[in-house]
DNA sequence: TATATTGTGCTAGAAGAGTAGCACAATTAA
DNA sequence: TTAATTGTGCTACTCTTCTAGCACAATATA
């Protein structure tokens, strides 16, 4: 896997990388159990602080997405097979609908807030119309 | 209108106030022409500083959601309207997409970063594929 | 016109996020 | 066992973001 810095995004690297791991994940690009760069090796590579992979590494862990044994390196989590066939089921319900959304003439931002306003919504009606 | 501000969310006041003013255009609380608080007024009653009012209503100018006229007042911009019923029907689109989403186990994050993954590839098809 | 009310503009301080630096601990492999 | 490699943990610096403070300019209204 390759991964892509954008240094004038304003996205932070730790993020990023995040973003492409998970992404990597969610697409069947990283498989469970695959071995990801050393944090070193993935630091000099992009010319960043070791901290800044840890951090992206750490919070992944978290996740359940990366798996971390010292002394010997990170891994792909193996949780993450099963999420990858619900994600690429969920991508394909969610593709046509942001393209309907574009012909609509809504800006990505828009289509971000909307998003938003759905998830708030929904969660008022699970707090107040329990099934 | 009723402006109600978490402390504790994280999220800074002001974009607090942008996102309640916009959903309130896009639901038709808020309709075009109609008069908004006072710059003082809102900041008093949200026992904020003036400022941080201003910076929201600037930025909501800035999209054309508001109309600021100095010594008069702040008010909703008169292109909302058409956009309002537009928001509407991409809600009613997007409502049940992600009620499924929800079915399928998908966290908010995961969903918000499946959008994410979905605008970047649409973006990408556009560049790559121009009709 | 006069006065109050409104938005405008600039400066500064406080807090937080992001990254870097460096030493330590566990594992691996020879 | 030993040396190299790997993740771990802590501290500190820097930059940006967010909010506050205060004076100014334009408009409304009597």
């Amino acid at each position: 896997m390759i991964f892509r810095l954008s240094h004038s995004s304003g996205i932070p690297v730790y993020l990023q990388l995040m973003q492409q791991i998970r992404h990597g994940v969610e697409t069947g690009a990283l498989r469970a159990g695959e071995k990801l760069p050393t944090i070193r090796k993935l630091a000099e590579e992009l010319v960043v602080n070791p901290n800044t992979v840890v951090r992206a590494y750490r919070e992944l862990q978290h996740e359940g997405v990366v798996d971390l044994r010292q002394g010997s390196g990170a891994y792909v989590g193996q949780s993450v097979s099963e999420r990858t066939r619900v994600m690429a089921k969920a991508a394909r319900l969610v593709g046509p609908v942001i393209q309907r959304l574009r012909e609509l003439g809504l800006t990505e931002e828009e289509i971000r807030r909307l998003i938003e306003n759905e998830l708030a919504a929904a969660q008022r009606d699970q707090q107040t119309e329990p099934a």
